[in-house]
DNA sequence: ACCTCTGCTGATAACTAATATCGTTTAGTT
DNA sequence: AACTAAACGATATTAGTTATCAGCAGAGGT
């Protein structure tokens, strides 16, 4: 019998060979990386420079082009800090609606889960003829300790 | 008896001094652009581009250090909708509240205004101790004419 | 097992938004 | 009117990302 990971992995393989994509060892190597971070924000340098240690044979342009594809295929959720780059994140169905704490102090960001957006969206399908099918939200302001100083 | 328009402006510049930032005619001609673009997400190149008709002198590296000021300053919001550009808009304070519907058929984005945030804000105080001093929330989904189709 | 074919890869050039630099100009003050 | 720090325009530079392209590789057919 084998592990969550290994599973979940499989299923992601899956995909891939549905919407046929080649299922490449960089491609299961930067997948398995994100099993390995879970709770962090990547950008494509910072995949890259964690690749360097055991793959330093994968190119930036594979990075940049693989988390292009797995955002495409909802596997990982694309996202910004104000920063001026892209982050990624294993988009965990589990926890789908987690929003970004992003503390103004420190640049810190932390996680807060609800589903307390669904009686906006609600209204706003009432309301407005948009259909919702995703959002993004991105609360500011100070973490603990920087509010304590 | 002056209008509202020059009432609010006045009111900026009163707010650049008071910053010790001096109110310089490209400062005056880039707020009232925005306020004859109310509810457009302009990006400093538009803003650029838009300059150019009656005031070609305006550098564009002034445009980005003017609308980068205002953000500062809170007079415009400082935005982005995935198309790896800033965008801005006048930060009205009647409206404090309005989120963006991004449509992803046709890429159009329209707003919708109201507070229900403050529930979520509300929990995410009680249950961290994180303070929340703003937050930024876009929905993603279709707009009527690309839902019907 | 071998061939083929298409998609993928790595290296790197090109692009784009934004920022930094620098000599000149100007707003606000004296 | 003179002064001075701030702001300006032009442009070089940076940073993140995307495009290009020749070579590679893995699934399917023979």
């Amino acid at each position: 019998m084998r592990n969550k990971v290994e599973n979940k992995a499989d299923q992601i393989y899956e995909l891939l060979k549905q919407n046929d994509f080649k299922v490449t060892p960089q491609r299961k190597v930067i997948l398995n990386l994100f099993f390995d971070k879970i709770g962090e924000h990547l950008s494509a340098e910072e995949v890259y420079n964690l690749l360097q240690e055991n793959h330093p044979e994968i190119g930036l342009a594979t990075v940049y082009r693989t988390l292009e594809l797995y955002a495409e295929l909802d596997v990982l959720q694309k996202m910004s800090f104000d920063d001026s780059k892209n982050r990624y994140e294993l988009n965990n169905n589990d926890i789908h609606h987690h929003h970004h704490l992003i503390c103004t102090g420190c640049g810190k960001v932390s996680e807060f889960s609800d589903d307390l957006l669904e009686a906006l969206e609600e209204q706003i399908t009432t309301k407005t003829k948009f259909k919702i099918m995703d959002h993004k939200v991105k609360f500011y302001g100070k973490c603990e300790s920087c509010y304590n100083k």
